[in-house]
Parts: structure tokens; C-alpha cells; sequence
RNA sequence: GCCUCUCUAGCUCAAUGGUAGAGCAGUGGACUUUUAAUCCAUUGGUUCUGGGUUCGAGCCCCAGGGGAGGCACCA
């Protein structure tokens, strides 16, 4: 890197922030190019991460020169230029580490043109390892080349991005800068690579379902609808990946996962991404109370991968995931809630009076069962902070759950709470061809009845299970919200990295 | 879809209805142990857009756009 003077082109530049910005870098690489650097290499050869020279040298006594040669490579964040030495912290992936540049050991040349570089340039360097007198551990370069010019200025070195809206459109540069958007999304990746062992130390196998649904199944929810060109018809992004798995378990897979990117046309909100991320699991011979310990040692044990602990903050309170988790019925909830016994086999007319007195709407079409839990989430679902599975949904608002085998009006249904929000669901899978084709029957009646978010006849799946199930639990859960509990972040865009926005203006 | 708040330099933020400013970044200069380096000098503005009120609008009013929060929706 040997310059030439500063061109022309460099110094007329000056105009207007960020343009003049822009074109004062885009000269600087002609003048590179020029004196025969070039400013976009292909490789380099790097010895250690940033991280892995702290690890190693990190105890040396201040003012110490080591003989050490490593190989190094960086973003740089600060530069200090102060005479005939230049300060410059560069960072990788690992973390940060503090350059401390010579002019008598690189030379005046290519000192000159290090005193060139910007914010935001990448750089690789060949040095050896000391600390400075206060201590500080360093790379001291003999070389240093260039591996990426920015012409971008990085946003401020010290308060990063604060508009939210920046930080999610251009998330590039809110990793750049911001630690914390950095931490969110390890976490979520220590999370998901979690799963990923604790499921296979147990035996589950993990697949890969269509995301293209011939028809809307597996959950309530308005789908995201498309066509496909060549066979001319419909095809829906999938809202769940629930029927094929169990296809699987037909098939005699067993033990079967999924991490399935999941789509639903409904609101954006804190909670709510047009597009979110969902484990499912389904076990054969397993009901859902092997379901529900598989999910406390699911979540548990990505706490402690990903925090290394099993105690979180919620609410300002210390939560330890590790203490079992209480199981209460939603009739109970609702019941409490209202300070009526409620149960679904109570005549609608009943259940409808209550919600009226608790100012919950009710749907003509609604039954008591579904109106119960229109009053378990306004009365008790917010005030659950602790994790806690909720059970026993009634039958009309689990069509694919199997009735508990103690109440023909209930089924053997759980959905877990964290501080207020739904984290997963699970039930003994209904395996009985016959029945589940009677509640798929009263689902396309409540269909036709205007209900834009029931389901079908699924005749295939249907098909599948007349070919016989084995008893199996399944289980999905939410690994946005999730990452949210465990990075501790109100917003679900802050564990999603490009979060759905509108066209920037 | 509704309500409230918000939008000023590349970034972070100021500015009673009265000349649009600071810090950082950038540019020029000094400095061989800095730590958000420091010091001196300095460039940089369609105040989201369009109307309106006013002698005068970044500020007040109306409409539109982006964003945030809440509500609704989301089993």
C-alpha cells in the first residue's frame, strides 16, 4: 500500500456529508488501484480469531514484546492516530483487539498509507503479540494489507443505531455496531442448535415437510396464498407442518422434528411475525404427558446452552426454569377468572351470559368450549409470568387433539405460558380415523359458516390415518418467543433478523 | 383497521413562532503508549412530503408517507 499523493478527486470531494463522503472512499480506491494495491482481494490467511489471541496471550504482564506471530483479520471499529504510532481496534466475530501500528516497524509508506484507511475498512494483518504499558494486549503489524474498502461511514462509534427502523432494515449495519443485536442472535442459534442434540439424543429423526400446502391444515390461521404457473392451481404457504409429520409417523418414522419457517396473513406485532420459526416433534407410543417433559427438558436445557444458566428475568423476577413447571386445567383458569364453574358441556346459552357479564364477544356460531377459552385469555392468560402449562382444551377447539380419556368434553391438550405468551402446544395425537373425520366435518361447517380460519377435509391425511397411527405426542413450539424469554427483549424483531417491514419509502 | 407518539447533518441529539446548532464521523494540522485518545482549524442541512395560517414555521393547522407503542386480529 503505497499511495500517491492525494489526487484531485480526493480533495474536491468535499460538498455535502454523506455523498461527499462516499465519493472522497470512491477515489481512494482509483488511487489504490493506481499505486498497484488492489482493495478487494480475494483471501487471507488468518492463525487466530480475535478471541483466540486473547485466550492465549491474554495474561501477559503489561509492556511485554512477545516474539509471538499471528495472523490476524478485522473491521476496523476506532482508529487512534498519534503521531508516529497509530491505535486502531479491529473486530471479528469473537470480539475486539487493539492494533498497535509503528511507523518504525511498517515504514514510512506504508504507515502513510494505513493513516488512509477509514472506519468500516476491513483489514489483515501479519505481527506479533505484546501489551502496551497500561496493559492493553495488542497485534503489532509488520504488515497490513487491505481486504475490503468501505465507502460507507459506519454509524456513530459510540451510541450505534438507535432508530429502530434502521436498525431492522439495515441489520448489516446494526451488527455492525450493536453487541446486544449480536448476543440475541447467538442466543437464538445456541437455542436451535439445542434442540437439535437434545432431540437426537432421544431418538428423533429430523425432516424436511413441504412449505407448499395443497390445503390449509394443522392450525387456525388465515394462510398466505399463491399459484403455481405450470399446474395451474392454488398452493398455500404452509400455517403448520403438523399433518405431514404425522404422515410420517404413519409411515413408521417414530421420532420425528422439524424447524419449519411457518407463515400466517395476520398482524404484525411485538409477538407476531408475518413469518416465524416453529419446532414440531411427533412420538410414537407417547402421549402428552411424555410431550410435556420432552418441552421442560427442551427449554431447560437450551437455557443453560445458551445462557448457561437456567434462571431468567421476567417481570423484573428471577425465574429458575429448572423448577417443575405447574400444570392447571384451562377450566379451572376460566372458572377462577369468572368465579363461575365453567365447563364446555354447560349449555351455551350459560357460557354466553358469563362472557357477556365479563365484556367477552362471542361469535353466534361459538360453543361453550370455545367460549371458555375467550375467557381464559381475558381473564387469567396475561397474569401467567412462571412457565405453566395450561391443559385440557375443550374438544371444539382441537380438532386434532384426542379426547381425554377422564372427560369426553376435554381433550388431552397443554399450551405452555411464559410471562403472558403462549411458547408451545401439544397434545395426544387423535389417531382415530373416523373421529377425526367428524371433527374435520364440523370444522368445514363452521367454514362455511364464515369462520376464515377453520380448516377442511383433509381427505389424504384422512387416508393416512386409516392406514393406522400409533398412540403419538405431539408437540410445537414457538422458537422466536422462546429466543425472546431467553435474550430477554420484548420485540419479536429483535430475534428475527430481517423482520417483515414495509417497502422503505 | 382504530388510537397515541415520533421523523432535524452519514450517526447520536439540541433549537419560546424570530439568523438551523453541538458531539462523533469527514477534511487540514500537532503528537511514539492511546483506550469514545487529546489539542487547533474546518466542510457538511429539501428540518419526511405536499398544502395552509402568519410579517415570519423545524415548531401551529390539514392531508399524505415511514416507524414505534397500544387496541383489534393472531386457537
Amino acid at each position: 500500500m503505497t499511495p500517491e499523493a492525494p489526487t484531485d478527486d480526493a480533495t474536491e470531494a468535499t460538498g455535502s456529508g454523506l455523498e461527499a463522503e462516499k465519493s472522497r472512499r470512491l477515489a481512494l480506491l482509483d488511487e489504490l488501484r493506481d499505486s498497484g494495491t488492489e482493495p478487494y482481494p480475494y483471501r487471507f490467511d488468518r492463525t487466530h480469531t480475535l478471541d483466540e489471541v486473547r485466550q492465549a496471550w491474554g495474561t501477559l504482564e503489561a509492556g511485554v514484546e512477545t516474539e509471538d506471530p499471528v495472523s490476524v483479520a478485522g473491521r476496523i471499529m476506532l482508529k487512534r492516530d498519534s503521531g508516529k504510532l497509530i491505535f486502531a481496534t479491529i473486530r471479528d466475530r469473537s470480539g475486539d483487539i487493539q492494533l498497535f501500528i509503528s511507523k518504525a516497524v511498517v515504514g514510512d509508506d506504508e504507515f502513510d498509507a494505513i493513516k488512509r484507511l477509514d472506519l468500516g475498512d476491513w483489514v489483515g494483518v501479519v505481527g506479533t503479540v505484546m501489551t502496551t504499558r497500561k496493559g492493553e494486549l495488542s497485534v503489532k503489524p509488520e504488515t497490513l494489507v487491505l481486504l475490503s474498502k468501505a465507502v460507507r461511514p459506519l454509524p456513530d462509534k459510540w451510541h450505534g443505531l438507535t432508530d429502530v427502523d434502521t436498525r431492522f432494515r439495515q441489520r448489516y449495519a446494526d451488527l455492525i455496531v450493536n453487541e446486544d443485536a449480536r448476543r440475541n442472535f447467538e442466543i437464538r442459534h445456541e437455542t436451535v442448535a439445542s434442540f437439535r442434540r437434545t432431540l437426537a439424543s432421544h431418538g428423533f429423526i429430523e425432516v424436511e415437510t413441504p412449505v407448499l400446502h395443497p390445503e390449509v391444515g394443522g392450525a387456525h390461521a388465515r394462510p398466505f396464498t399463491t399459484h403455481h404457473n405450470a399446474l395451474d392451481m392454488p398452493l398455500y404457504l404452509r400455517i403448520a407442518v403438523e399433518l405431514y409429520l404425522k404422515r410420517l409417523i404413519v409411515g413408521g418414522m417414530e421420532r420425528v422434528y422439524e424447524i419449519a419457517r411457518t407463515f400466517r396473513n395476520e398482524g404484525v406485532s411485538t409477538r407476531h411475525n408475518p413469518e416465524f420459526t416453529m419446532m414440531e416433534s411427533y412420538q410414537a407410543f407417547g402421549d402428552w404427558n411424555d410431550v410435556m417433559d420432552l418441552t421442560e427438558e427442551l427449554i431447560t436445557t437450551a437455557a443453560r446452552d445458551a445462557l448457561g444458566t437456567t434462571v431468567v428475568e421476567i417481570r423484573g423476577e428471577s425465574v429458575d426454569l429448572a423448577e417443575a413447571w405447574p400444570r392447571k386445567r384451562m377450566i379451572d383458569y376460566a372458572s377462577e377468572g369468572t368465579g363461575v364453574e365453567l365447563h364446555p358441556s354447560m349449555p351455551v346459552e350459560a357460557a354466553r351470559k358469563i362472557a357477556a357479564d365479563h365484556d367477552v364477544f362471542c361469535e353466534q356460531r361459538w360453543g361453550s368450549g370455545k367460549i371458555i377459552e375467550e375467557l381464559f385469555e381475558q381473564t387469567a392468560e396475561s397474569s401467567i409470568v412462571r412457565p405453566t402449562f395450561v391443559t385440557g382444551h375443550p374438544v371444539e377447539i382441537s380438532p386434532l387433539a384426542r379426547v381425554d380419556r377422564n372427560d369426553p368434553h376435554l381433550t388431552e391438550r397443554f399450551e405452555l405460558f411464559v410471562d403472558g405468551r403462549e411458547l408451545a402446544n401439544g397434545y395426544s395425537e387423535l389417531n382415530d380415523p373416523v373421529e377425526q373425520r367428524a371433527r374435520f366435518e364440523e370444522e368445514q361447517a363452521a367454514k362455511d359458516a364464515g369462520d376464515a380460519e377453520a380448516g377442511s377435509v383433509d381427505e389424504d391425511y384422512i387416508r393416512a390415518l386409516e392406514y393406522g397411527m400409533p398412540p403419538t405426542g405431539g408437540l410445537g413450539i414457538g422458537i422466536d418467543r422462546l429466543a425472546m424469554l431467553l435474550a430477554g427483549v420484548d420485540s419479536i424483531k429483535e430475534v428475527i433478523l430481517f423482520p417483515t417491514l414495509r417497502p422503505e419509502a
